[in-house]
DNA sequence: CCATATCGGACTAAAATGGTCCGATATTAG
DNA sequence: CTAATATCGGACCATTTTAGTCCGATATGG
């Protein structure tokens, strides 16, 4: 439940295709190589994605991704939960019986705010504003883009 | 370097100095046993706030732990880093070299807000806040604190 | 000098992470 | 219908990180 590379191959995948025609399916194999994600964990991680209701899956031939929503309505603290569980940055905050403590412990609130702002500020953030930053390349040619 | 359950027996052991007397030594085994950290690992995290310069470690006879710095001057946050390396939340932000698509990603800028702004969160939080959040079980005694 | 108490580093166990593999299943082309 | 394609879904494995222990060395107080 922490920020790691599958939360990061999550992001991309969930961005290429917010990149692609909407509801289009893609393939698994293109993403991949497009987003430079090991093929067999992006299967593994899919099945996250579509499990959290970001992604449908299709399967058979010509089969792949896409989006079940609009890009729009799709937050980047979705698909971070999604790929990696519910975000806590604290063992402690997770399970309330791990820490018999809370009540009396100071950090506890702390903590508590943290996470509740982190988590804001990634819900956010939406995918057609991403997948919007990322556009420019191929609309703007060769502007100031080189360094 | 993440919040795990060392960073919050860092806070406790310096939450418990901060509430003692101010420059006064407090014995490793008082601490490990009023804050409920395993002694041994105590030890261990001693030596990582001690070579931050948060605390003083005093060798020898009637020896244990002081704080260096008045509980004012210590904010949540340097005790965090002390005791699980600098705060970073995405591998991608910790080394760029792990990835080369940075400048690409839009995420990236993300992840470097939401850092910014959870470090800055705890950084406002000081020893001699959190203290005085504790202390009042000592002076008003037999208020509402059951439940 | 001796008892006490930490140093500091080697060591271990368990969990999480990153990743692979493969039989089963679904879909489409022909 | 059948063959080819492509994912499902879960078992499996390697590496890294976390949590914690142990112990000889060293420092200090009496
Ligand atoms: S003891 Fe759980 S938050 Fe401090
Ligand atoms: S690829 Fe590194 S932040 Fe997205």
């Amino acid at each position: 439940m922490q920020l790691t590379v599958a939360t990061e191959y999550a992001v991309r995948c969930v961005l290429h295709l917010a990149g692609a025609t909407a509801g289009a399916v893609v393939a698994r194999r293109e993403i991949a190589q497009a987003r430079a994600i090991p093929a067999p964990f992006l299967a593994k991680l899919a099945q996250r994605l579509a499990h959290a209701g970001l992604i449908r899956i299709q399967a058979g031939a010509r089969g792949g991704y896409a989006l079940c929503q609009p890009a729009s309505q799709i937050t980047l603290l979705a698909v971070v939960e999604a790929a990696d569980g519910e975000l806590v940055l604290q063992p402690c905050a997770a399970k309330p019986q791990a820490c018999p403590r809370s009540p009396a412990c100071p950090a506890h609130r702390v903590w508590a705010k943290a996470r509740r702002q982190l988590r804001a500020t990634l819900a956010h953030v939406t995918f057609d504003q991403l997948a919007a930053q990322e556009k420019p390349p191929t609309r703007t040619r060769k502007s100031a883009w080189t360094s």
